[in-house]
This record gives structure tokens, C-alpha cells and sequence, in this order.
RNA sequence: GGCGCCGUAGCCAAGUGGUAAGGCAGGAGACUGCAAAUCUCUCAUUCGUCGGUUCGAUUCCGACCGGCGCCUCCA
């Protein structure tokens, strides 16, 4: 089996990856908080998520993957309150939501996608595990917290030094009870309103409820073992929230947490993050009412490296749907293609070894691109000579649905009604008849009216092929 | 202030110490009644700037300029 290459962020390096177990890959992917709509920056991270589990079974291996849902935090017990709502009525919609919006951009849905407050149990008996190491105290506010002096090696991933917070950084708010500024909670205290919304729980130190990083650690653990092969997630989530769950985790177990971190970019807009607080996000249900494909926001998610900051512009979404039209035309025309040449089955192994190859050179979608925009310019033209070896067909045909199988950017049809077929059926039929006559003006015209109802038409030596194009 | 990333054609974007993939847009041609689709050719002597190392640098080193991010909740 070639290698497969993957980024680490904790050594910060390209280093070859296999599972373990060597079959395998135990993937944890830091999920969404659900108190909105996840918008495209956060699906740019899930899209990466989505493009290595595949690469991986591409590569050869079995994924098992669990993605989190975050369904108590600040956020949500805030918008609770405000609404007067219970904890899981806020949640509940976004859930849904984000299922919806996933299956939208056609990202394969992870193996389980555990919630938080189905692990209470799995965390409270972690932060027992802390407490008994001795790396979590009770502080006199009752909450629970790590002590990060006692993890040797806390700030190994972000390369953050401890000692220094210094002029220029926001500087938190200070919490009087904490020992260090930089401790974190574990199992923050309940407040009236977390009882009041649901999200107070019993635990040896009072009634509560986790602190943000603690869901991650305990589910991950639970779900797939003391020691995962990769854990993945935003790279602002590298520091605090991956930096405390490599010390929960460790402090716990002794044992390494993740042996892989993969760290997506940013999407920008406008120059700027995606976010919220800057009020520059879009959503995944902005496209669909764009009339955008999956196809399209995936070809430019692809396009640019995980690792690289990825600029969300009008023009380049243009550009996608571009070039996601031309490979739809190419599945189709390959798909009705009635034999193919020994030049297109030569195109199509090169294509197959470059694709792969790119693939694991730590997941090199533009280059994995590039190759099947040129193995679609050779196929188109091998297609063109009309050949009739069905080897080579197959082969084509092969190469073009492995790789597919991976960057799924197909467009798909679009949807047309049986009464609107059955008119253009009869436009056509019309207009075969005024070009029989050389009547072109009339053809023309009858065209013209296709087109405005979104219907192209193209003129083969077969006959007339139309479709909906918008 | 600390840590880190990026700067390649009109736009998007790979890439290598040995002379610039791919996509979009553009130009010319083939095909077509005309189109569309497709094909062919074309489109950066040059990779932010200035130095250095080298036989040779876009690729390595340094400085500078510009942009972005993390250090706080955050994909």
C-alpha cells in the first residue's frame, strides 16, 4: 500500500500516516456548537473532514469517524434563557439544520455524531479520574478545574508559552477563583439559569455542568479509545480547546490522546475569518436559495489547499460552477459514450496514479484538480475519434467514479417536470421540422423560447439534446 | 509583545534548486445553417521588493513591504 501523507500539527511536519491498528483509522472531528446554523466557514473545516475520510478509504482503509454536537455551552444556555426555552428546544432545530445542510453539501455522514449531554456520565467520571491523579481542584467558586502546572507539556501543540500573555493579546476577564489564569474549567458550577434551562446535572461536586473541552475528551475516549489515530477541527480550535484536551485526555489515561491533528484554515470573505462577530458569514442556505450546487462549493473548497486560507468571492464561485458544468457534461457524455480508444485508457491510468498520488501528498485536492480537468480534456478528445473498444471505456469509466467517489462534484440534474418536459418535447419535434424546411428563423425562435424557460439545447449528429440549466 | 501562515497571469490556484500544473475569463481556428458542447492553438522570459548562498532560486537564507490568523468564545 503507497503511503499516505498527513500534516501533523504537533510536529508540524508531513509525516506518513496508517492507522494503528493498521485498518482501522480512528477519526475524531471537533463538531459543531448547536445554538445557530453552522455557515460555510464552519462547513469548510467539515468539507476537509469529508475529503480525508474519503482519501482514506480510498487509500484502503476503514474510517470511523464520530463528529460531536455540542449541545450545552454558553451560547446555548444564553439563548435558552433569552427565549425561556429548555436547553434542547434550542438545540433540537439547529440539529436538524445541520444534518439538512450536511446532506446538502453531500458530506458522508460520520459513524456516530454523539451529543454532549448524552455523556455526562463518561465526563463527570473523567474529571473523578483528574481529581484523583491530581491535576483538577474545586475552586471556591465550586467549579472544577484543571490545574495546568501539573501537566508537563501543556502548550506542546500551540507552542503557546505559559509564562507569557502579553501586551497585545486580549487578555481574559479575570476569574478570581481560578489558581492560574490559565487553568480551565472542567465542570463549571450551575447557576440558576443553567437549572432553569435544563443544563445543570449532579456530580460529586454539586450540580453543574461540563466545561467546553470536556465532551471532547470523554467521547472520544469512549467512542474510539484512549488513543485516536486523528482528531481533526478548525485551527482556532488548536488553542485552548485541542491544547486542554490533550491534558485532560493524557492526564487521565498516561497514554498519547491523538497520534494525528489535522488542522483546516480559514474561509475568509472579504479578506476577513468568517464569522459571527464579524457579521460576514453566509450560509449553507444562502447558496441553495443562490441556486448553487454541492458540486460547485465543493470544486471550491477544493480548490485550495486545507491548510490555506481560502478567500469566499463572487468571481470564484462563478468559476466553480463553471467548472463543475464541464464535468457534468463529461459524465454524461461518458456515460452514453459507446466505446472508447487505447489512447483513453492510457489517459485514464494516468489520471487514476496522479489523482491517487495527490491525494497522498497530505491531501492535495487542487493537484487531484488538475488531474481530472486534464484526463477529461484527453477523454473528451479520445471521445471525439469515435472508437469502439470497450476496455477502454470501462477503464475510463472506472477512473472517472473513483475519482468522483472522493471529490463528488457532479452537479446534479436539474429537476424538471413532467409537463415542462412534455412542452419541450413538442418545441423540439417543431423545430426539427422548421430546420427540415431550412426554416432557421423559425428554429431559432423556437430555441429562444427554450432558453428562457432555462432549457438548452445542443445539436448532435444524433439528434437534438437538451437540458435545464437553471 | 509572542506564535504562525500567505503574497505565482485579469481572477482562482498547484508546484519544484535546473528553468512555471489545472480551473475561470479572454483571443484565434475546427465542427455547426447559426449556436451550444467538444477539440486545436494562444494567453506569466516570469513567481511582492531588495540583497545573499549556488554553476543555476519562483523554490534555500536574510531584510523589507503587503495581507491574514491564533494568543478570548470560535470551524
Amino acid at each position: 500500500m503507497p503511503e499516505f501523507r498527513l500534516y501533523n500539527s504537533m510536529t508540524r511536519t508531513v509525516e506518513p500516516f496508517t492507522p494503528a491498528d493498521g485498518e482501522t483509522v480512528r477519526m475524531y472531528a471537533c463538531g459543531p456548537t448547536v445554538y445557530n446554523p453552522a455557515h460555510l466557514g464552519n462547513f469548510r473545516t467539515f468539507l476537509f473532514t469529508d475529503l480525508l475520510r474519503r482519501a482514506l478509504s480510498l487509500a484502503g482503509y476503514t474510517v470511523k469517524q464520530v463528529m460531536n454536537l455540542t449541545d450545552v455551552d454558553d451560547k446555548i444556555i444564553k439563548r435558552a434563557t433569552d427565549q425561556k426555552k429548555m436547553v434542547r428546544d434550542v438545540t433540537e432545530p439547529v440539529i436538524d439544520m445541520f444534518f439538512a445542510d450536511r446532506d446538502y453539501l453531500r458530506i458522508q455522514p460520520a459513524e456516530h455524531y454523539p451529543r454532549a449531554t448524552d455523556f455526562i456520565v463518561e465526563m463527570v467520571d473523567l474529571v473523578r479520574r483528574l481529581e484523583k491523579a491530581g491535576v483538577a481542584y474545586q475552586a471556591d467558586d465550586k467549579t472544577v478545574y484543571f490545574a495546568i502546572d501539573k501537566f508537563a507539556g501543556y502548550g506542546r501543540l500551540s507552542r503557546l508559552d505559559t509564562r507569557e500573555l502579553k501586551a497585545g493579546a486580549r487578555v481574559a476577564q479575570d476569574d478570581y477563583a481560578k489558581e492560574n489564569a490559565q487553568d480551565f474549567a472542567l465542570w463549571k458550577a450551575a447557576t440558576p439559569e443553567d437549572e432553569a434551562c435544563g443544563a445543570a446535572w449532579d456530580s460529586p461536586w454539586g450540580r453543574g455542568r461540563p466545561g467546553w473541552h470536556l465532551e471532547c475528551s470523554a467521547m472520544a475516549m469512549s467512542l474510539l479509545g484512549e488513543t485516536i489515530d486523528i482528531h481533526t477541527g478548525g485551527v482556532d480550535l488548536q488553542f485552548p480547546h485541542h491544547e486542554d484536551e490533550i491534558a485532560q485526555s493524557e492526564a487521565a489515561t498516561g497514554k498519547p490522546f491523538a497520534r494525528f491533528w489535522c488542522h483546516g484554515e480559514f474561509l475568509l470573505t472579504d479578506g476577513t475569518k468568517m464569522a459571527k462577530r464579524v457579521g460576514n458569514v453566509s450560509t449553507v442556505e444562502d447558496l441553495r436559495a443562490q441556486r448553487v450546487s454541492a458540486a460547485a462549493v465543493r470544486h471550491l473548497m477544493f480548490s485550495t489547499h486545507y491548510r490555506k486560507q481560502l478567500n469566499l468571492s463572487g468571481a470564484a464561485l462563478e468559476a466553480s460552477i463553471e467548472a463543475v458544468r464541464r464535468v457534468g457534461d463529461f459524465a454524461e457524455r461518458l456515460a452514453s459514450a459507446t466505446g472508447g480508444t487505447a489512447a483513453l485508457a492510457e489517459a485514464a491510468e494516468a489520471f487514476r496514479v496522479e489523482f491517487d498520488a495527490a491525494l497522498r501528498d497530505d491531501l492535495n485536492a487542487p493537484r487531484a484538480q488538475a488531474a481530472l480537468f486534464i484526463f477529461i480534456n484527453h477523454a473528451n478528445a479520445e471521445l471525439d475519434t469515435r472508437g469502439s473498444d470497450m476496455g477502454s471505456l470501462a477503464a475510463a469509466r472506472e477512473a472517472f467514479a473513483r475519482a468522483v467517489g472522493v471529490l463528488d462534484i457532479v452537479p446534479e440534474q436539474q429537476g424538471v417536470d413532467a409537463s415542462l418536459e412534455v412542452w419541450v418535447e413538442q418545441q423540439l419535434a417543431a423545430r426539427k421540422v422548421a430546420r427540415g424546411r431550412r426554416d432557421f428563423a423559425a428554429a431559432d425562435q423556437i430555441r429562444k423560447s427554450l432558453d428562457e424557460k432555462g432549457i438548452v439545447v445542443e445539436d448532435t449528429p444524433q439528434g437534438a439534446r437538451w437540458k435545464k440549466v437553471r
